[in-house]
DNA sequence: AATTTCAGCGTACAAGTGTAAGCTAAATGT
DNA sequence: ACATTTAGCTTACACTTGTACGCTGAAATT
C-alpha cells in the first residue's frame, strides 16, 4: 500500500528533486550560469513550465543551492571541530574530514568553488557571504583555543580557508590516489600559518 | 600616408584584434564556455564565420588567452623580483606589483581565476600549469633567498600564490578604496607562511 | 456536494547559437 | 601577365534556449 500524500508534501518533494537535479546536473562541467531550466527539468522528470511552480527562475534556483551547500560545509566542520579531543591534532581532523566530504559530494563543494569566481555578481556575493561565516566560525575556534587577539584570528582563519579551498579545487580534479598527497601537503601548509602566527603574537 | 601592409601582417593583426576583443568581452559576466563566437567577432569588427580563418574555435582562442595570461603574469612578477633591493621588503613588493596588474587588467587576471575553477578541463588544467610555473618561479626565488630545502620552498611558494589569488578575486569585485585594505592583509598572511616557515626549518 | 485552487502539462514562438557552402577581391607566386 | 591562394563576406540551416498562454484533473476549501 502506497501512502497518502497531501498536496504540500508532493510539492515539497517536487521541489526537493529539483534541486537534487539540478546539484547532480552541476558537474565538472556545468555551472550554474550554463546549465538550461530544460536540463535540470528533464532530470527531475518534469516539464520544462513547471519549474516555475517552485522557483522564480534558475537564478533563484542557484542561490537555494548555494545556501544550502554552505550549510552542509558549515555544519560539518562544527560536528569536526566536536571531535577534536586534548590531545589529537585540530588541523589533521579538520582537513581529513573537509576532504572527505569534498571527495563524498563533489558537485556541493563545486558549486560553490565554481560560483565564487562566476560569472554572476549575486552567486559571488551569496558564496562569499557563505565562505565569510566558514571564516567566521573557524576564527572564533581559533582565537579563543589560542588564545590570540580577533584581528590576527580573522587573518589566521582567511588564510587557512583560502589555503584549504585551493586544495579543495586541485582534490576535485585529482586522481584519488593523489587526495592523500594533497591533504598532506595542506596540513604543513595550515601548521605554517599557525606557527607563523604563534611567533608573530609575543611582539605587535 | 598609410602603410602598405603584407597579407602576413593584415592577417596577425585581425588575429590581435580577436584576441583584444576577447579579453575585452571576458568582462564580470562572461566566461570562456558562457561567451559566444559571434559576440567576439562583432566586437572584432569580422564576420561570425570569418573566426575560422584564425582559431579552429573557442576553445582553441581560450588556450591562447590563458598562455597570454600566465605569460603576462610571470613576467610581470619577474620584473618585481628584480626591483627588490637587499633592505626592502619582498612581501610589499611583490603584493604591490600584482594588486596594481589586477586592478589594471581585470579581465586578463579574471580569465585565469575563472577558469581554473571553470566548465573546461582542459582549461582548468592549462590554468593550472600556468599557476604551477608561477609557483615554481617564486620557489626557486624563496629557496635560495631564505636559504631552505626545495620541498619546504615549494610548501612555502603555493601557500602563498593561493593566499595571494585568493585575495586578488576579492579585490576584483571590491570597491577601489578597499583594495588597499586587501593588500595590507595579505601581507600579513604572507608573513605568517614565511615565519611559519622560518620557524619550522630547524627541527625537521 | 459544489466551488476554488494550483501543480504539472503541451504547444508555440522569438531570439540566439555554431558552422557549412560558396562567393569575391586582393595579395602572392610563377 | 596570368594563375593561385586565401582573408573575409553573405546566406542559410538546424538546434537549443527561456518563457508566455491556456488547459486539466485532483486536492483543498466551503
Amino acid at each position: 500500500m502506497t501512502i497518502k500524500k497531501t498536496r504540500e508534501q508532493q510539492k515539497q518533494e517536487t521541489r526537493q528533486n529539483i534541486i537534487n537535479a539540478a546539484f547532480s546536473c552541476l558537474d565538472a562541467e556545468k555551472s550554474l550560469s550554463s546549465i538550461s531550466l530544460r536540463e535540470i527539468a528533464r532530470v527531475a522528470g518534469i516539464a520544462p513550465t513547471s519549474f516555475y511552480r517552485h522557483f522564480k527562475d534558475v537564478n533563484d534556483l542557484g542561490m537555494t543551492l548555494v545556501d544550502e551547500a554552505g550549510l552542509m560545509l558549515r555544519q560539518l566542520m562544527r560536528s569536526a571541530r566536536r571531535r577534536i579531543t586534548a590531545d589529537s591534532n585540530a588541523i589533521d581532523i579538520s582537513v581529513d574530514t573537509l576532504m572527505e566530504f569534498i571527495s563524498e559530494n563533489k558537485n556541493v563543494f563545486r558549486v560553490l568553488l565554481r560560483e565564487h569566481t562566476g560569472t554572476s555578481a549575486e552567486f559571488r556575493s551569496a558564496v562569499q557571504r557563505e565562505i565569510q561565516h566558514f571564516i567566521k566560525e573557524l576564527s572564533d575556534y581559533i582565537m579563543h583555543r589560542q588564545q590570540i587577539s580577533q584581528q590576527l584570528a580573522d587573518l589566521q582563519s582567511e588564510a587557512m580557508v583560502m589555503i584549504v579551498f585551493s586544495a579543495g579545487a586541485q582534490a576535485l580534479d585529482a586522481q584519488p590516489n593523489q587526495q592523500f598527497v594533497i591533504a598532506e601537503k595542506v596540513k604543513y601548509q595550515l601548521m605554517f600559518v599557525q606557527l607563523g602566527v604563534k611567533q608573530f603574537k609575543p611582539k605587535p
